[in-house]
DNA sequence: GTGGTCTAGACCACG
DNA sequence: GTGGTCTAGACCACC
């Protein structure tokens, strides 16, 4: 369920920050689903837990998951406060982005149709980078 | 007309590298204009010299720049080139974060409207990052 | 497998790159192989890490290395990619040289017997310069 | 006569040099000709004395001009000699680039062809770099 | 441990 | 003065 893409130079913990997140925007891990543990998911990746342990604290700290020592991490953000979430990050990115083509003195026009043709283009399923 | 930002995350020989690529795309500094020398770029900046050497390397390598050894530096690149330079680079931008946009389930004219939006507000004028 | 000539007048970074270009063409370093670490390499070499880092800084733009923060260096790039990018550089070089030859009057016949004698008179291995 | 290309990544005391022995070579500044002061050649050409002075420098040091102190410099080389040195040197380069195009894998065959084809394909007058 | 960025300071060739 | 290379040493994020 939870995949990795060793060659990516995204980090490998916030590939699998995006993969949780996005598994719960999907409903596919609801809220309540325990997490599988730090070292299995290490073992079954083969990657250091450490890196494990980082998305899972700072999924924490993001108030995504709950973390109880001992018995296990658990999905405390229902499918709607996640997309209000990720929402938010990818308004910001988007904003940096649009400044940058401003910049460059793209019109609004051709922003929108630009955005138009992307957006038609994608498949329909893609992995999380 | 070259200015930094100390506090940013990202990498100063970067900022230097948008910056000029925006004086260009600006028709601010010419085919053929001298850049400030990496000493005194440096000096004005209050930053080392190399890192002013490294964006003058990157932009070199990037056949935006022409370094001649004991003369100086000189741009090369014409505002139509560069444009097309940047245009691709903010196209694969957009189109990520668009892919992103989709995973999390945002329709196209949520989308467009957010785009409207984001590129109505922005400032005429922003420091580029 | 990597060596460097420190009396030599070409850049220790261009050695580096020329000799890691060499061993992906000779199909010694194979697409997916991992390269030494930056700092591992230097001191091997008993050289500065910041020219290793340099070296494979720019084998990374050239899209022939990728280097990823905390897991380290690989190839990326197959001999026969490698080869034609190298052909490339030889020709224009090959044509530079050609071309004084000609300014000097030298025939073709008398050329081609020189290259071939050169040819023939190279040992068979040397060290990348 | 002398001319120089400002734009060129060639040095410019060896655009100089390279120049003044085309010019001997094809027998345009014959032997015991003067040579233009080092003041009257900087000025037409707009750049630094110290860069022609360079160039006689070196020329004489190769036994090609004698510079005679409050007299000016003077050709001493014939075609002929001149042309023995400059084929030493292209001898070297020669050398060094099918050194470089051996350890790539190139055959003899495909070497003599490539010769021949760039030999045949150079326009007839070139400006030396 | 890994790569990436930056500073400080030195030396070189070129003008 | 100019750009180019290199060393030494520091700090960062990531694994």
């Amino acid at each position: 369920m939870i995949t990795i893409d060793l060659i990516s130079r995204t980090p490998l913990y916030l590939q699998i920050i995006n993969r949780i997140e996005y598994l719960i925007a999907r409903g596919i891990l609801q809220d309540g689903s325990q997490l599988p543990s730090v070292r299995s998911l290490a073992m079954e990746l083969s990657i250091n837990p450490n890196t494990i342990q980082r998305a899972y604290n700072e999924l924490e700290s993001k108030g995504i998951v709950n973390s109880l020592p001992g018995r296990g991490s658990f999905i405390v953000a229902t499918p709607t406060v996640l997309f209000s979430i990720k929402k938010q990050s990818i308004q910001s990115e988007l904003a940096a982005i649009i400044r940058k083509a401003k910049l460059l003195g793209i019109g609004k026009n051709e922003l929108i149709d630009f955005c138009t043709q992307i957006f038609d283009q994608q498949p329909k399923e893609v992995e999380v980078k």
